[in-house]
DNA sequence: CCTTACCTTGACGTTGAGGTAAGCATTCGC
DNA sequence: GCGAATGCTTACCTCAACGTCAAGGTAAGG
């Protein structure tokens, strides 16, 4: 590939695509169906491909699958909406990329603009379940200090009932 | 405990089963199918039934579907997950009626433990999630913020571009 | 008794998020 | 240059979480 001397075993942050399918799928533990299934629905952008039609992913994929899994099994988002996500983060980097170039500048406010009112949902929609989670969380805190506390009562019944083994320790 | 006299007209905290199926699906914003779906799948508890076998069910139910669309949609726990949530519940009533009646001790410890354990796995699974959703919080904050200079940094081109009509106010 | 609105069970359809298998093409290691 | 490994697409399967009829039973007013 191209220079290959000066990259300190760390790190790549090269981001040429050089990965194939399998070993994308095995390092996000996602399988090749769910790649390609990814790709089809709009979730990643079609990767690169070499002469024969094989895949070529980038280490920004891979950072991409793995943000993807987190919006999922944590947080419950749906894949339409994940969607919505990295649509607006594309935006981002569409527009970094784009910077220098003065070319369509009120398309790009448009574009501008309408990233600002989904992330401003995203955060939104955050806001709500973090709210939501702790109030969970506090019951669950309060729950488990009554089932603790009753767990004691337990244990003193049972050694007034059958004064067995009295105080380890 | 029983007395029922003293109910001023706000919370009737009445638990005997008075509301049909339609009642409760109209209050709660579900299908009268999502609650015989529940019910089938053992996230709610049969209900009693009128003579013809009518569901009757009793505002402790209604906080019941709530409770399970919060969990759901805001937090995405599969119905799975939530039964599981909702027995740990089941069990903390449970041990509270049968508190007073001296049965089974060592089987109130086993089940007691068990609830403990679920609700710690359920705390730490919230503790978790609030962190993901905290630091996707703090990205987006970000992300706002350099969209806005962005935006200041369009509107300041435009203005370089075509001073056309100046600083509005 | 009749009508009408509400309820019952049962069975099949749908959508989201993938899994699995078949049959063929490509690439890699030697 | 060849075989094994890896990949490609197409098509159907699954599972969860309901939706949607269909074919009737029930409650309550007139």
């Amino acid at each position: 590939m191209a220079a290959k001397a000066a990259t300190p075993p760390v790190a790549v942050s090269d981001d040429e695509p050089h990965l194939q399918i399998g070993e994308v799928a095995e390092r996000t533990s996602v399988t090749q169906r769910t790649l390609r299934f990814y790709e089809e629905k709009g979730l990643l952008k079609p990767p690169t491909r070499m002469d024969g039609g094989f895949r070529l992913y980038s280490e920004a994929d891979i950072q991409r699958v793995e943000r993807i899994k987190r919006l999922q099994q944590l947080l419950g988002f749906s894949l339409a909406e994940i969607k919505e996500m990295v649509e607006a983060e594309e935006v981002k980097l569409q527009l970094r990329a784009e910077y220098r170039p003065e070319a369509a500048l009120s398309q790009k406010r448009t574009q501008l603009l309408k990233a600002i009112e989904v992330t401003e949902r995203q955060h939104a929609v955050i806001c709500q379940k973090i709210a939501a989670l702790t109030e969970m969380q506090s019951k669950l805190d309060e729950r488990l200090a009554t089932f603790r506390s009753w767990r004691e009562h337990l244990d003193d019944h049972e050694v007034d009932v059958k004064p067995k083994v009295k105080a380890k320790v």
